[in-house]
DNA sequence: CAACATAGTTTCATTATGCAACCACTGGAG
DNA sequence: CTCCAGTGGTTGCATAATGAAACTATGTTG
């Protein structure tokens, strides 16, 4: 075969999310689907994608559970393309994707727009990664383990 | 053009990120780099990518600053891929791929690691997102507005 | 029902990716 | 220095993914 490497079976969960979310559509379509887009329509035209490709990444959302369909909210027989809680749990990649080209991006004048906390109307505070006990934890301080074998309640 | 979109010259950071790390194999390298990966042939081991792909993203990602290229540690004439700076600070959102997968994943059983803080040995917390005066926010708690407009010091 | 909008699918061209073969350079043995 | 295996690529070709546009089907408006 030569098609694309798939990561799928892949034991590393990195792998395993970008076999999912990894293509070059799927993050930006939640983007927006986070910033209320809904429509099959709204994202073609915000985005500019070709139809059928907004197709193929919409249904493949779909099935992988990340996004559902319902009626549409303003009463037409069309459908919403609406955010699961999956796909709502993919807001901290956004979050970091953005941070980190607010931090290190070589054009930043040309970043357009800022994330702020509703609620007062400041920037946010970076992503943390903290230890049980509460520190603040950085690449250095992290190491990888095997998962530890699932307890089994029974077929002993 | 019928080439694949770009994101170049966007103002949202999260497609300017994508841009930059947004293909097939990037991330994947910037992994095993985290993992003290170094040689072009580690890397094209360990993943099983074609050198032709590797050879491609290896350039783009050092024209890019995410790794430098540096005499290889072991004293031959080759050389390392290291991370720099700003490869590093991929680390959160290669962690937020990672605890995406752990919490919602259909098959969490295949997944064979789990990341956990050295000095401890106990699992790491979810990445979290805090406002300046530390109050935990979710995505229903953000929004975004357009960037001010840099302060100038001269030029009047 | 006519006319238009929405939401796709199909077709075809182009780009990206994958594999294998090839090439250049390194480092060691003789 | 020559021979040769290993490293680090590049090149060529096949296939898969993507993009633009045309086409289809259904919904909506009047």
């Amino acid at each position: 075969m030569v098609k694309r490497t798939s990561f799928e079976g892949d034991g590393c969960p990195i792998a395993r999310s970008l076999e999912v979310i990894g293509d070059w559509w799927s993050l930006i379509i939640i983007r927006d689907a986070m910033l209320g887009l809904r429509r099959f329509g709204e994202f073609q035209s915000k985005l500019g994608v070709a139809k059928n490709i907004l197709s193929a990444r919409l249904r493949s959302m779909v099935d992988h559970g990340i996004l559902e369909t319902a009626p549409a909210s303003d009463g037409s027989a069309y459908q919403d393309y609406l955010l699961t809680p999956k796909g709502r749990g993919l807001f901290p990649i956004l979050v970091a994707l953005r941070q980190w080209s607010e931090e290190f991006d070589d054009a930043p004048e040309e970043i357009d727009t800022i994330m702020i906390d509703r609620a007062k109307g400041r920037p946010v505070k970076k992503l943390e990664l903290h230890a049980e006990d509460g520190r603040l934890l950085s690449l250095a301080d992290i190491t990888l383990k095997p998962r530890p074998a699932p307890r089994r309640r029974s077929a002993g």
